[in-house]
RNA sequence: GGGUCGGUAACUCAGUUGGUAGAGUAUCGGCCUUUUAAGCCGAGAGUCGCAGGUUCGAGUCCUGCCCGACCCA
């Protein structure tokens, strides 16, 4: 990059080569905290100054050098570390003249330091170290953003995260809570006698989803793989192969839009079970959210985007064509044909590919723009049509229609989950069907059919259910984020230049 | 891909009908030993996203492009 020093930079460099040069190491890695902002804060919260003053302990904390009041011959400052802020206050006749003059004139915003000193109460009742050794441990030669107002350019807090975590509380909570959610899944599952397991993520067939993938190129193998799109046949094999319940939390790749839901890379948890179905995997939704409230929040409730949303079970289970007509108000008689839902859709301005041939995915359109934004509270979408579910096992009375839900909140999809088809002569026609369908609508793609997984499928898949939830869109929940980016440390963004 | 809004000092933001680019914070110098957006006095700091165009003169008007946010696809 060009340089894009600045006065202030280049002035901050040039003092800090002068402090290195007169012996004060700008890195050194000898400070060791014993203590940390949060727990001291939380500790002696309830001490008044003179049971502090009875304390004979010193504090030894390192953190970054976050405000700096100068009075002269003292000075309040800030520092921050991972748990916390607290003041410390830095007194020429305790220092020394030498070491404060050191610190009025070297110490910036944005250094971490190391203190050490007894703690007291200020006139106005802050808890406070006050230092009695004071060291630079690290020299920034960058100025933090504005004490008040922070870093606010929703840019600059994606491409410096750094910056955003330093400055902005609430950011570090989000990402707190989002490694405790994922922390929550994988102890819940484990303890529910699930195996974690670890899947390709580069697949030279990429399944389980239907989504652009990301390609790239194994040169030793002399192959083309794709980045996973999802995770679904691969763990279906361990079915197969005999773990019976099976989940996995990791990564997945789409190569298509970037929206306030969508991230290129996504984390995606997927689970099977043996021996149930996706009536069970109801319950077990329901059970997991529940279980998250009440971890987060101590009730059955959350509040996302000023909308107040309650997870007590048990959570309506609609039929997919009921809920096209009682909540999208799609007359019965437009879903009977393919002209109709065109007309329909053209009538009220509901843009979809008037080429599409497959009446379900014309029914999932009149869905996603009528009846998804409505299902606000936990709602299950069930018996959808068979056509759109390529992996779902069909309903023993109604064939058309594959045994599925979609777990609905806030608007938004945020889990899927179905009865696993496992019968492989049933699977290799909805391929085939697929395979067709594909071929038609874009020809440039050169789509294959996973043999091995039809293979597999003729060993003998156990009866079974699985899941995929949407990690991202979970924390969001309940984090209260607007945008997926709100959620995920470095999301992606076009390259600065 | 389309629409709307935005990009001005390190950060947060003003900038009038087109007339020499501003404030606060931060920085630098000075004063100040219980402040907390500390205070007071003084100073320096800009490729106004980029490139063209109109004009005597463009941060401001026009065109194209880049980056971002939101909405739509």
């Amino acid at each position: 990059m060009v340089s894009e020093e600045s006065q202030v930079l280049k002035l901050r460099r040039a003092k800090a080569e002068e402090l290195e040069a007169s012996g004060v190491p700008l890195f050194p890695n000898n400070f060791r905290p014993e203590d940390k902002a949060g727990a001291i804060k939380e500790i002696f919260a309830d001490y008044d100054q003179e049971r502090l003053a009875q304390l004979k302990a010193t504090f030894k904390v390192a953190g970054r050098l976050m405000a700096k009041r100068d009075f002269g011959k003292a000075v309040f400052a800030h520092i921050q570390d991972e748990t916390g802020r607290i003041q410390i206050f830095v007194k020429k006749d305790e220092l020394g003249a030498e070491k404060f003059k050191l610190f009025k004139k070297y110490f910036d915003l944005g250094d971490i330091v190391g203190v050490e000193g007894p703690l007291f109460r200020t006139k106005t009742g802050e808890l406070t170290i006050l230092v009695k050794e004071l060291v630079l441990v690290t020299k920034a030669f960058r100025p933090l953003p504005e004490k008040y107002h922070g870093l606010q350019d929703v840019e600059l807090r994606y491409r410096r995260r750094y910056l955003d975590l330093i400055m902005n509380e609430r950011v570090r909570e989000i990402f707190r809570t989002r490694t405790w959610i994922i922390q929550y899944l994988r102890q819940y599952f484990s303890s529910q006698g699930f195996l974690e397991v670890e899947t390709p993520m580069m697949q030279p067939i990429p399944g389980g989803a239907t989504a652009r993938p990301f390609k790239t190129y194994h040169h030793a193998l002399d192959q083309e793989l794709y980045l996973r799109i999802a995770p679904e046949l691969y763990l279906k094999r361990l079915l197969v192969g005999g773990f019976e319940r099976v989940f996995e939390l990791n990564r997945n790749f789409r190569n298509e839009g970037i929206s306030v839901q969508h991230n290129p890379e996504f984390t995606m948890l997927e689970f099977y079970e043996a021996y149930a179905t996706y009536e069970d995997l109801m319950t077990r939704t329901e059970e997991i959210f529940l279980g998250l409230a009440k971890e987060l929040t101590g009730g059955t409730k959350i509040t996302y985007q000023g909308q107040e949303i309650d997870f007590t079970p048990p959570w309506p289970r609609i039929p997919f064509k009921e809920a096209l007509i009682q909540i999208g108000r799609v007359p019965e008689e437009v879903l009977a044909s393919r002209e109709k839902i065109l007309a329909f859709a053209r009538e009220h301005e509901i843009k979809l590919d008037e080429r599409e041939q497959v009446l379900g995915k014309l029914w999932a359109k009149l869905f996603d723009a009528l009846v998804e934004p409505k299902l606000i509270q936990p709602t299950f979408i069930v018996a959808f049509p068979v056509d759109i579910s390529p992996l779902a096992r069909r309903n023993e009375e109604n064939p058309e229609v594959a045994d599925r839900f979609e777990l609905f909140i806030a608007g938004r999809e945020i889990a899927n989950a179905f009865s696993e088809l496992n019968d492989p002569r049933d699977q290799r026609q909805r391929f085939e069907e697929q395979l067709k369908r594909r071929l038609a609508d874009d020809p440039e793609i050169h789509p294959e059919i996973d043999e091995d997984f039809i293979r597999a499928l003729e060993y003998g898949m156990p009866p079974a259910a699985g899941e995929g939830i949407g990690v991202d869109r979970l924390v969001m929940l309940f984090t209260d984020a607007p945008s997926i980016r709100e959620v995920i440390l470095f999301p992606h963004l076009r390259s600065e230049r």
